[in-house]
RNA sequence: CGAGAUGUAGCGCAGUUGGUAGCGCGCCACGUUCGGGACGUGGAGGCCGCUGGUUCGAGUCCAGUCAUCUCGACCA
């Protein structure tokens, strides 16, 4: 068992790349830290797409569609923007190629150098403002609820797959608000949202939680968080929430007429997340097995393995669970019956594990006399052998109780992982031995916070919405604090 | 951009003092198998990253160069 991925205990990052790429998410591409989806893992993805656009609806938010290129002057009208983006973005400068004089193949066209650059997108924020612009005039036209589905460039020093890639697909919500308190609910609501999302549907639990000065979003007044922890015990931001105040309106000029004739700028928040949440899917549930994926989020939700010897025996397990797939569909699972018959049953059984198919079904001569079927399931790696009339209504049973099962399970793995400490000198032993959360005073400066991470390469976090007053002495400085912070190693 | 490592078959790797290019997995064919990644036999697959040097002779030694990976700084 396990024997095709390498053990999580051994190299976490080992394990992870191996298990991407064995279990057919992604690969690595030709291009310089990007990456290829595969279909089984886009499969994935677009569930999870469909997911969260149907509760962007549901808050009343619609989709568009804004350009990839932004004109490197939108770039620099918002200071600590270009200060957080300008180090990481591709640039357009020529729009022609032409073949070489001298005969080297294609080169760019000198005589076609652009007047003004193009940055491929980093984040959409300016390119929207700016049209946003001319889409409001008066209170009338707000608010503004704009979704959009794209993909981003950021030219990242280190890749890693999913993580961070230099090219990653996202959403990004960007709206525009009379009122500050009108824009800092939905930034509070959006990042309900992903929270919800997370723990309905990747079984996944997070803390929800404010970021701290240093690690707020570039041009943000307030970035909210949900963090994510990981089977090896690091943090994983897994999506974020901004109240982005008047910034981008002033930068752009974006101001409406109010009830009162009055002229005010935009209120705005912008909120994301990415396919790094394909990473935080594997690294949550995952075994030495391969992949566990929750049922919700599951391509395949059954898979059926036919045991026959013949084309004769293959026919006749056919018949027998024909009626069960059709019945099984009607109920909303997707299905997926293997008579692939250039594979053996064991090769198959490995293979659905490593993929983290939750049931598969076993079925054979013997199940043929006996009228049963053998249930297996990929969370707990059980299995036991039921009569096959009837079995899919157990099996539609069993599919919310291992969507349960799993999210009880990282739960449980992320409370045993969350840790009080006071003492500077005990924290800096735990995070190096026990890894995960650390629930800690700090004097919220960004000196301490620096300091920590200079020590331990551990960040605070997000300052928890949850959390309660609680009156201490910073662990670093002894300073007094109303309140413990969130600090883990991060991803 | 700093520090380290590695480039040899699709993938993972071995290759001794310099002397005809190897292994495992995978792939193809045939046969036996088929209830937890089967086995046998046969077969295909190589500009040893690239350039130059030393040598009768270089995968191996030297110089340069390019690429990739790991660790830092940056980050969803």
């Amino acid at each position: 068992m396990g024997k095709f991925l390498t053990s999580r205990s051994e190299d976490y990052s080992q394990w992870y790349n191996e298990l991407v790429v064995k279990a057919g998410l992604a690969e690595q591409s030709a291009v310089r830290g990007c990456m290829v989806i595969k279909p089984y893992g886009y499969a994935i993805w677009e569930k999870m797409q469909r997911q969260l656009d149907n509760m962007f609806k549901e808050t009343g938010h619609y989709n568009a569609y804004f350009p990839l290129l932004i004109p490197k002057s939108f770039f620099s009208r918002e200071a600590d923007h270009v200060e957080g983006f300008a180090k990481e973005c591709a640039v357009v400068t020529h729009y022609r190629l032409k073949n070489d004089p001298n005969g080297a193949g294609v080169v760019v066209d000198p005589a076609a150098k652009l007047e003004e650059e193009y940055i491929i997108r980093p984040t959409s924020e300016t390119i929207i403002w700016n049209t946003y612009k001319n889409w409001i005039q008066s209170y009338r036209d707000l608010p503004i609820l704009c979704n959009q589905w794209a993909n981003v460039m950021r030219w990242e020093m280190r890749t890693r797959i999913f993580l961070r890639t230099a090219e990653f697909l996202w959403q990004e919500g960007h709206t525009a608000h009379a009122t500050k308190e009108e824009a800092i609910e939905e930034t509070m609501k959006m990042i309900h949202v992903y929270e919800q999302f997370a723990r309905e549907w990747m079984a996944m639990p997070v803390i929800m939680g404010h970021k701290s000065d240093n690690e707020r979003f570039a041009g943000a007044l307030d970035t909210c968080t949900i963090e994510a922890l990981m089977q090896d015990g690091k943090a994983l931001q897994a999506g974020t929430s901004h109240f982005l105040g008047q910034n981008f309106a002033k930068a752009f000029d974006v101001q409406f007429t109010d009830k009162s004739g009055k002229l005010e700028y935009v209120w705005a928040t912008s909120w994301g997340v990415s396919t790094r949440l394909m990473g935080a899917l594997i690294m949550a549930h995952s075994d030495d097995n391969g992949l566990v994926l929750p049922p919700k989020l599951a391509p395949i939700q059954v898979v059926i393995v036919p045991i026959f010897k013949k084309s004769e025996g293959l026919q006749k397990i056919s018949e027998r669970v024909d009626p069960l797939i059709a019945k099984l569909k009607a109920m909303g699972v997707s299905v997926k019956f293997d008579d692939d018959d250039t594979q053996k049953p064991g090769w198959k059984f490995a293979e659905y594990e490593l993929k983290g198919v939750p049931v598969r079904l076993a079925i054979g001569e013997r199940d043929l006399e006996n009228g049963t079927i053998e249930v297996a399931r990929r969370d707990t790696l059980t299995k036991e052998t039921l009569p096959i009339e009837g079995v899919e209504e157990k099996i539609v049973t069993l599919l919310d109780e291992i969507q349960q099962n799993i999210y009880k399970k990282a739960y449980d793995f992320r409370e045993s992982m969350i840790t009080k400490v006071d003492d500077y000198e005990e924290f800096k032993k735990l995070i190096e031995t026990k890894g995960g959360f650390f629930l800690c005073h700090w004097d919220g400066t960004t000196e301490t916070e620096e300091q920590i991470k200079a020590d331990t390469k551990a960040t605070i976090r997000c300052i928890p919405f949850d959390g309660e007053e609680e009156e201490g002495k910073c662990m670093v400085t002894g300073k007094p604090s109303h309140r413990r912070v969130l600090i883990a190693k991060a991803y």
